[in-house]
DNA sequence: GATAAGATCATCT
DNA sequence: GATGATCTTATCA
């Protein structure tokens, strides 16, 4: 069953976890593509330096702050787009980077949107949208094959950049 | 194995 | 005009 606004409307951090296991859908025109998520990366509220959101509410960071489930796709160091779901209430922002999967040869949230034609085009889409979003395929994920680390790239962030909001599976 | 640099542009100052 | 939620390739050890 797909994920809907009560999934993600809950502390990031859990989402971020939770998130582990779910299947990230793809669906462009007759091509559909199901990969299981295995790396994620939490960004909580304005506090966390690593966070866009910390710098404010501008254009680019709207989204984070309006209501959970809605896309966050943004273009980094201009070639690479990364792919985020917001989480938490509206008016908290924060959301989880989807950093890698399993199906397409996953090694980082640059090269996923890369395999998975995801843009610009895809961002701000409501959690019902019909070509981009996560189903829970029943798969249960032990909390022993859950992995935690640091962050990656955000070296400048401060006490941030130590926090273990990072999330891998183990095994498959 | 580790570290460094280059690609390249939307966004913010 | 400066700066990245990255990745690839090159160079050194």
């Amino acid at each position: 069953m797909r994920l809907d606004k009560d999934f993600y409307n809950r502390n990031t951090i859990a989402v971020a976890r939770d998130l582990l296991g779910k299947f990230l859908v793809r669906k462009k025109g007759r091509t559909t593509i199901a990969a299981i998520i295995t790396e994620t990366e939490a960004y909580c509220g304005q506090e966390d330096l690593a966070c866009h959101a910390s710098k404010g509410c501008t254009a680019r960071t709207k989204v984070m702050f309006g209501p959970p489930g809605f896309t966050y796709i943004y273009l980094i160091y201009g070639m690479y787009h990364c792919l985020n779901f917001v989480t938490e209430q509206e008016g908290y922002p924060a959301a989880v980077l989807i950093r890698a999967v399993d199906i397409p040869k996953g090694d980082g949230p640059g090269k996923l949107c890369r395999e998975m034609s995801i843009d610009k085009t895809l961002n701000v889409l409501p959690p019902d949208n019909n070509q981009l979003w996560v189903e829970d395929r029943g798969i249960l994920v032990p909390e022993s094959d859950i992995k935690e680390g640091k962050r990656i790239g955000v070296d400048y962030a401060g006490a941030w950049k130590d926090k273990l909001w990072r999330f891998t599976l183990l095994n498959g």
